[in-house]
DNA sequence: CTAGGGTTAG
């Protein structure tokens, strides 16, 4: 968005000198002044507005600051879309240049609209205005809706500077700085500020609880979250729909399902947004079936959902692996006219490769007219998991070509994707422009998936001076990378070393031994495989069994490792062998590709 | 006649 007229030419208008308020007198109620402004206020759309508009630039004794306070309210009540903030500037700017002043109504109206639209420079020359006009110090509306410019704008220490400064700060007051904090990514502090209005005998309501219970779910504590629920109850705030979603949401993120699901039950009045809370952070649980459950019982009741309903069903089908189930959600996006573009696209192009079509996927890339960094991404990890490194590496390129920066999970798939086809050399390169082209932080997924590269490429020794070389402490999927890579190349002192690393980081899991007494096994060293295999009875390491799934006409088939319960497992058994020796028959480079 | 509220992907 861009704004033609950026400058309220200050110095041309009030801001030169400070300007005394005249007092103004009322408007009479017989005048046609009066008649005027309940008009302009019963006017339904912006065409009317401007109609009044019109009337008032061309009749002389209608030029007052009731009546453009009114056409401002009007201009940026109807606009809640882009513009309402130049077009509540230029009003503003008219009513100056007939020698009118701004009243205490005037200048929240203006900064509500700067608000809106992230106006940071507007707002910074209304507060000009606001200081020269002595409106600032003396009207706490115009203080609050300022605070809040410059708060949902970044500017965080400007919001608190004018807090600071207020010396008749009200509830609206905290809980717009309290709001600064959870906009611009600092949930502590706005969990602090929250406390410090508590102690200075300020009641939360509403309003205030819903931000702070946001705050809450940022940060994913639990016990905080239950806190702030008593707080709820000692202080008799009511639970209206939005407190409830909030409740709903922020039990969702700090993990307590159930208690969510409580909430949600008991809401006496839910809306599309409350589906959305449960389904979507059900999902972000890992609850994918759960959440599809309650979209059905939604659909049951018969709320329509909107489009974040559908990208928290895409993502649970694309989690489950249930194309079918997301075909039928695409179907419905195209029937209700909804555009397959934003987030829609993007999770329609993961939920069709997560689903293993990656051609489908593609299409709706394609076929997206606003494509963003997540677009792009998900159709690079998707291709990379689908081994297209070409087309994942072309789309890469594009993506610098259209002028969009990738971001660091971009580069988790672009490196999967080298590292699949085996191009270390690409790979390392990517790897370096991302520190140094794009200032992004490798982080230990990005080693990992570098040491995965290094090792797949059957660099093993390139590999672990690779790690020695980590700016950072190296995690479990680093070690379990080279790891792999020592199993493929059946390298097992290096492996020794890779697993002793795992066990140390986590010694619960049983991955590492299992990994490590098949390595044994295949160098022929038998007595180290038992004797691994005796050591993880001993220390009673829980055995997580590998779990796959497949939907096949609409029936979800599951795989649990040493579980025979398929009707068909012979048969597929007999299959997969066939295939394995088929693939050997290729011989091991072609088996490590596949890998 | 003026200010503050929840859900959005890889």
């Amino acid at each position: 968005m861009s704004f033609p007229c950026h400058s309220l030419s200050i110095s041309t208008t009030i801001a030169a000198k400070t300007i005394p308020l005249p007092a103004s007198p009322e408007p009479d109620p017989v005048s046609p002044q009066f008649a005027v402004l309940r008009k302009i206020e019963s006017c339904k759309s912006i065409e009317e507005i401007k109609q009044f508009h019109a009337l008032v630039i061309k009749l002389r004794p209608l030029q007052t600051q009731f009546v453009y306070n009114a056409i401002i309210r009007g201009v940026t009540s109807f606009r809640t879309g882009c513009g309402s903030s130049l077009e509540a500037i230029l009003l503003y700017r008219e009513m100056l240049m007939k020698g009118l002043v701004p009243t205490d109504y005037t200048i929240p109206f203006l900064l509500k609209a700067c608000a809106q639209e992230f106006a940071l420079r507007e707002g910074e020359e209304i507060h000009v205005h606001a200081i020269k006009t002595g409106l600032l110090g003396s009207n706490v509306y115009v203080k609050n809706t300022l605070m809040r410019v410059y708060a949902v704008c970044g500017v965080i220490g400007a919001a608190q500077k004018l807090f600071d400064e207020c010396p008749q700060r009200d509830l609206v007051s905290w809980t717009t700085l309290i709001q600064g904090y959870v906009k611009t990514g600092s949930p502590r502090e706005a969990v602090e500020v929250f406390f410090r209005m508590c102690e200075a005998s300020f009641v939360a309501d509403e309003m205030t609880l819903v931000i702070v219970l946001s705050a809450c779910a940022m940060l994913g504590d639990l016990s905080l979250g239950k806190r702030i629920y008593r707080y709820m109850h000692e202080n008799g705030v009511k639970r209206d729909v939005f407190v409830g979603n909030a409740l709903v949401d922020m039990f969702l993120k700090c993990g307590d399902a159930d208690l969510a699901r409580w909430i949600f039950s008991e809401m006496p009045m839910k809306n599309v947004v409350s589906w959305n809370s449960m389904i979507l952070g059900l999902a972000q649980q890992g609850k994918f079936k759960e959440a599809l459950v309650v979209y059905e019982e939604m659909q049951t009741i018969g709320i329509r959902p909107d489009d974040i309903t559908l990208v928290g069903v895409l993502n649970s089908c694309a989690n489950l692996g249930l194309l079918e189930s997301g075909k039928w959600v695409h179907a419905y996006i195209n029937k209700h006219k909804i555009s397959a573009d934003g987030f829609i696209g993007n999770a329609l192009v993961d939920m069709y490769s997560k689903c293993g079509s990656i051609n489908q996927a593609l299409r709706v890339f394609q076929g997206m007219k606003h494509r963003d960094v997540y677009s792009y991404t998900a159709i690079i990890v998707g291709l990379a998991m689908h081994g297209e490194a070409a087309l994942a590496l072309e789309i890469f390129s594009d993506m610098s070509l259209v002028g969009i920066r990738p971001d660091e999970v971009t580069f988790l798939g672009l490196l999967s994707a080298c590292s699949h086809a085996g191009l270390a050399d690409e790979g390392q390169r990517h790897f370096e422009d991302m520190s140094r082209v794009y200032g992004l932080e490798p982080q230990t997924e990005h080693y990992a998936c570098m040491v995965d590269l290094l090792g797949r490429a059957g660099l093993l020794s390139d590999a672990e001076e690779f790690i020695k070389n980590m700016p950072i402490e190296p995690d479990a999927f680093v070690w379990g990378a080279l790891l792999g890579a020592c199993k493929v190349h059946g390298k097992v002192e290096l492996g020794e070393l890779a697993m002793k690393k795992l066990v140390e980081i986590e010694p619960e899991r049983d991955g590492a031994y299992i990994l490590m007494s098949n390595m044994y096994s295949s160098a022929d060293r038998w007595r180290d495989a038992l004797k691994l295999r005796r050591f993880m009875k001993e220390k009673h390491v829980k055995k997580t069994p590998g779990c796959s799934s497949i939907e096949l006409d609409g029936i979800v088939h599951e795989f649990r490792k040493g579980e025979k319960s398929h009707p068909k497992i012979e048969e597929i058994s007999r299959f997969l062998e066939e295939f394995t020796s088929h693939l050997k028959s290729y011989g091991q480079q072609d088996i490590i590709a596949f890998a």
